[in-house]
DNA sequence: GTGCAGATCCCCT
DNA sequence: GGGGATCTGCACG
């Protein structure tokens, strides 16, 4: 597992750092693991387009705690997101939000939680790796250095790092806090 | 390939 | 009461 100095850093290094990392899920025994090909920073007070920018809520609490925690929220009636707590040690807030991950265990679990056996259509985007990888607000706050049934550990080292705006927001458009790499190049 | 409507509900204002 | 860090299916071309 990363350990947590990985997730103290400022929420675009680790954004950029977490690319090709691999997320281990665990349900009953099935291993489902997947690398991180996608990912965008959501920052605090000078980040308008974050959850965190209003204040600390319910909803955003994760944001403000202990680095290296899963930040789960719903969205649009039926979605879950799955985000990673990472900001630097004088930041209050701020998460990665995995976008993208390139399936490479436990793909027949996959397929049958996606309802499709598209290998290009099971975990490209972020609603659709959550409901892949059976994440839901069960996992809000999840210590991802600690958990054994949802973690993240090492996998492969990109080699280029695509940046873009993020996707989906329509403030702080400004900004290219959106990384991606492509996972056929490495 | 692009574009749009609808699904559906929790949280914040 | 409004809107959202989205996805799917259907239309059209």
């Amino acid at each position: 597992m990363l350990p947590r100095e990985f997730y103290n850093k400022d929420t675009v290094i680790v954004a950029r750092n977490i690319l090709g990392k691999r997320i281990i899920r665990k349900i009953n025994g099935t291993m489902m693991t997947g690398i991180i090909i996608e990912t965008e920073a959501y920052r605090h007070t000078d980040d308008p387009a974050s959850h965190a920018f209003a204040n600390k809520t319910e909803r955003n609490k994760a944001m403000f705690e202990e680095v290296g925690h899963a930040y789960v929220y719903f969205t649009y009636g039926m979605h879950y997101c799955f985000n990673v707590v990472a900001r630097h040690p004088k930041s209050k807030a701020g998460a990665v939000l995995i976008r993208a991950v390139e399936p490479e265990k436990g793909i027949k679990r996959i397929q049958k939680n996606r309802g499709t056996t598209n290998l290009k259509n099971l975990t490209n985007g972020p609603a659709k790796l959550t409901q892949a990888l059976e994440i839901t607000k069960d996992c809000y706050g999840i210590d991802l250095t600690k958990d054994l049934k949802l973690y993240i550990e090492d996998g492969v080292k990109p080699r280029k790092i695509y940046e873009s705006p993020r996707i989906g927001i329509k403030k702080a458009t400004d900004k290219l806090w959106n990384f991606k790499i492509n996972v056929k190049k490495i």
